[in-house]
DNA sequence: TCTGGCACTCTCTGGCACTGAGTGCCAGTC
DNA sequence: GACTGGCACTCAGTGCCAGAGAGTGCCAGA
C-alpha cells in the first residue's frame, strides 16, 4: 500500500497543474517526474486518489485536476516553503527601503507582493487599535470648531473637527493647556486605552472647559475606534485577468468582490489571527471553498500578519504557486514590519 | 442632400449600438426608429458615413459599427446632457452628504458615480497645490526631530519628519512661537505660496532658531511640493469585466493601465483642465484613440473638474451612453464640490 | 432623390467524421 | 499482493460542409 508513491503523485499533479494549468494525464506525468513506475501504476493511484475527494476529472478522459481538498493537503503536507534567493531578498529591502510615509510604505508594499507572486496583493493599513498614541494636536478651525488630530506611532493620522460649544480663537492657552494635560496622559498608550486615560483628564480639567474637554475626547474616542472601518490597499487586479488564468465567467465577481473592502478586512484580519495563533510568523492559506465569503470561492487567500499591527496578502486563483506565495507574503511581512516598527 | 437625415442616421446607429452592443444594419434600424424612409436610404446613406469615417463595418454582411469619429461627433453634435432625475438629485446629494470626512468623500464618490455610470469611476484627490493653509502644526517627537504637519482647508493632511539639528524637547516656546509665525505668515495662502511667504518668517526668525526654521520651511514646501505625486482612487473596476462588455483580450492591459495612477492623474488632469476652458462646468469627453496612453485608446474618458481643487470622471469602453456619463459626472462633480468647499 | 428588387457576400450554426489524450479494466508477471 | 502491458472505450477538439439568415451594393424605375 503505497501510500507515500500516491502522496508523491498528487505532488506532481499539484506541481504540473500549476505550471501549465492543464488536466495532467497519467503519461504526461511520467514524461516530467521520474516516479519509477509504469503508466498503469499511476492511474491506479489517481483512481484512489480521485476517491478521496483529492483530485477530479473535468470529463471522463481528461487529466486530473487537484480539488481544493488537494491543495489543502499539498500545502499541509507536501510542501515546504521556499526561501526567497538572496538577490530577492535584497530587491525586496531596497525597494520598501526607499519609502518616504506611509502611505508610500502601504503602496510599494502592495505593488512589490503583487509582481512578486503575479497575484492580486491586499494590505491593510496599520491598524489603529494596537498602535500607540505618538501624539495628539488641538487646532482651532475658526469659530467654536476645534480639529481634534491623532498621530498614532505608526505614523497614522487620524482627523476629526468637533463643536465645543466655545470660542477659542482667542484663548491658545486654554488650547495648550488641554493639549498637554491629553498628551500627558495619552502619548505612548495604545489607542484602545483612550477613553480610560482622558477619564483622569476630564475631572482635572477647569470647570469651565469641561464641556471642550468632552467633546474632544469624544472625538478621540471616536478616531481610534474608527478602527473598525479600516483601510485596505489592493494592487495587481490586473493579474487576475492575465490570459492563462482560469475564472471563466466569475472575474467580474471576483472583481466586484475586491472592493468589498470590509469583506477583505475580515478575511486579512481573520485569517492573519489565526495565523498569529501558531509560530511567531506563520502565514495563513484559505483555499477556495474554505473561504467563507462565497464569491471568493473561486479564489484562496495566503495572509499572514506583520509586525503586530496589520495583516497583509494575496489573493488568486486556487491553481496557485502556494510555497511561492507563502514565501513572499512571509518575507515582505518581515520586512514590511521592521520599517514601520524598527 | 439630406445631410441632416444622415446625421439622424449616425445617431440612431450610436444609440442602438449603444444599447445592444451590436453591430447595426439598415432593417434594424427601421425597427427602433421612425426615420421615415426605406431600408435602401438608409443603406445609402451608410455607405456615405462609412465614406466619411464615421461608422465601420466588422465584416462584409454586418451591420455598422461607431468609429471613434462617430462617438466624437455624436458627442459633439447629436446629443444633449440628459439632465438626472429629481430623485437621481437627492438621491446623490444624500448618498454623499452622509460622508463624515475626506477619505469617505472620496471613497462614496468614486462608488457612486461608478454605480451611476455603470463603469470605471476615477476621482483624483484634492489637489494641495491649488488649495490653501488652514493650519500648520509642529510637533517635537523626541530628540532632535520634530514632524511638520500641515493641514489644507479641504480637510488633507501632510506630514513630515525633520532633523532639524538641535533638541527642542524642552523648548515648548520656541516651538511655539516658530508655529505662530509661520501660520500667521502661510495660513489662507495658496500652498504653493508656501515657499514665498516663508521667505520673510526666515529673516524674523531669532538667529538660534535659524537652521530649525529652516528645516521646516523645507519640509512644508516638500509637503506642498508632493502634489505632483496625488493620489488618485477608483471604483467600479469590475464593470470592465461585466459579460456583455467589450475587451476581448484587452481587459487585462486596461486594468494594469488603471494602476498606473500617474497615468491617470494626467489624463484627468489634462482633460479637466481643457474643460475649465469653456464653461464653467464643461465635461470633457477622449474617446479612444484621441487618448494619448495606448492601453487606454479602448476606452473613453468623461472627465471635469471639481471645484478649483481636483478632476473626476469615468472610464469605460468607447462604445458608452455619454449622454448619461455626461450627466452622471457633471452632477456629482458640481456636488462633490459644494461639499468640500461650501 | 427615393424606393423596391435582386444578386451577392459573409458569418453563424449544426451535423459529421476523425484524431488524440486519457481512462478503466483485465490478465499476466515478479 | 503489487506492478505492468495491452486493449477497448470515452469524449473534447478540429476540420469540413451545407444551409440559413442578415446585411450589403447596385440598378432601374417612380
Amino acid at each position: 500500500m503505497s501510500d507515500d508513491r500516491r502522496l508523491e503523485v498528487l505532488r506532481a499533479i499539484v506541481q504540473d497543474y500549476v505550471k501549465t494549468s492543464e488536466p495532467v494525464g497519467s503519461k504526461a506525468l511520467l514524461e516530467r517526474h521520474r516516479l519509477g513506475v509504469s503508466a498503469a501504476t499511476v492511474r491506479n493511484d489517481m483512481a484512489v486518489l480521485e476517491e478521496e475527494g483529492l483530485i477530479t476529472a473535468p470529463h471522463t478522459s481528461a487529466g486530473r485536476v487537484p480539488t481544493d481538498a488537494g491543495y489543502r493537503l499539498f500545502v499541509d503536507r507536501l510542501s515546504t516553503v521556499k526561501p526567497l534567493s538572496r538577490a530577492e531578498r535584497t530587491a525586496i529591502e531596497q525597494f520598501l527601503g526607499g519609502a518616504v510615509d506611509l502611505d508610500d510604505v502601504v503602496s510599494r508594499t502592495t505593488r512589490l507582493l503583487s509582481s512578486l507572486t503575479q497575484q492580486v496583493a491586499v494590505m491593510q493599513y496599520p491598524s489603529l487599535s494596537r498602535s500607540t498614541v505618538r501624539h495628539v494636536e488641538l487646532v482651532p478651525v475658526g469659530g467654536t470648531r476645534l480639529m481634534v488630530v491623532l498621530i498614532a506611532n505608526t505614523g497614522r493620522v487620524e482627523q476629526r473637527v468637533v463643536d465645543v460649544g466655545r470660542d477659542l480663537s482667542g484663548d491658545e492657552l486654554a488650547v495648550a493647556d488641554l493639549r498637554s494635560r491629553i498628551n500627558g496622559a495619552a502619548v505612548g498608550q495604545l489607542l484602545s486605552m483612550i477613553p480610560a486615560r482622558l477619564a483622569s483628564v476630564l475631572d482635572a480639567v477647569p470647570v469651565d472647559d469641561r464641556r471642550v474637554a468632552e467633546s474632544v475626547a469624544a472625538a478621540l474616542a471616536d478616531a481610534a475606534a474608527a478602527d473598525t472601518e479600516e483601510r485596505v490597499v489592493l494592487a495587481g487586479t490586473a493579474n487576475l485577468a492575465r490570459v492563462g488564468t482560469d475564472f471563466p465567467t466569475s472575474l467580474s465577481s471576483v472583481l466586484d468582490a475586491l472592493e468589498e473592502h470590509v469583506v477583505l478586512l475580515r478575511l486579512i484580519g481573520g485569517m492573519s489571527t489565526l495565523a498569529s495563533g501558531e509560530a511567531g510568523d506563520a502565514v495563513a492559506v484559505s483555499i477556495g471553498h474554505e473561504n467563507p465569503y462565497e464569491p471568493l470561492q473561486t479564489t484562496s487567500v495566503v495572509a499572514t500578519r506583520y509586525g503586530v499591527v496589520g495583516g497583509l496578502g494575496v489573493l488568486g486563483p486556487t491553481r496557485m504557486d502556494y510555497p511561492q506565495a507563502m514565501a513572499a507574503v512571509r518575507a515582505v511581512a518581515h520586512y514590511v514590519a521592521e520599517i514601520l516598527e524598527g
